[in-house]
DNA sequence: ACTTTATGTAAGCCCTGACTTACCGTAAGC
DNA sequence: GCTTACGGTAAGTCAGGGCTTACATAAAGT
């Protein structure tokens, strides 16, 4: 599935501390790129760049306003991840609950052998 | 919070693509590191590197067995990150919704004050 | 038209991290 | 007890990516 590149993208993009930082900058809504790079220890070009890495991974939306360009987080980008976590998730329990009926078979099978 | 901190370390431990298919790899139960590491384009040392991030992200569980050891994904690493993304789903819905209504007040004004 | 503000792009540096080879410890089988 | 499988650790290499400075572009204001 091509499908995985995306999901691929976004956990890199969440991975830097920095792109986490402007996405939590971004939780209550668009911003400018100035007012994101203010309180970061990072130069603005820096932010730029990193806009574009999450803007490419389908996490932020950009809408041009006169001057300035509003970055805002995409909803979609978002859901895609969650996705996959859920699916991760399912199949994770789905092995945790097998492996504990094995075990359990096993135990049983020891007591009724050794005992 | 220093809660944050497993969610980062998470987060970059899926962002690499290797870790991401040893994870797939253990979808479906936990297996041995050969196991593992045979059809996987890298040494089994570099496995080995893979698998401690991943354990010590909490994504990920080992218990001996014998001669091998068994790893598996922890589901409650998953479940944190599904909780980071909900989070982050819900404040970008928020969000959302609130710049589709304050761009609707906009319209109405401006079709207000210019007819 | 000129200046200022806001932002993206280019080039280069440098550090992190992913990988490899070589080595070491440990449990099993004979 | 030795050998053999299994797997972690050490040391070193190398590419990728995050950061900075310098430059380019475009809209706004005057």
């Amino acid at each position: 599935m091509t499908y995985t590149d995306a999901i691929s993208a976004r956990l890199i993009a969440l991975a830097d501390p920095t792109r986490r930082a402007i996405i939590d900058r971004l939780r209550g809504g668009a911003l400018p790129v100035c007012e994101i790079a203010c309180d970061l220890p990072v130069s603005r070009p820096a932010v730029s760049q990193h806009l574009r890495v999450l803007s490419d991974a389908g996490l932020l939306v950009m809408t041009p306003q006169g001057n300035r360009r509003l970055y805002a987080i995409a909803p979609e980008g978002v859901a895609g991840l969650r996705l996959y976590l859920d699916s991760l998730w399912d199949d994770a329990l789905a092995a945790f609950a097998a492996a504990a009926r094995q075990q359990a078979e096993t135990n049983a099978q020891s007591k009724g052998q050794t005992k």
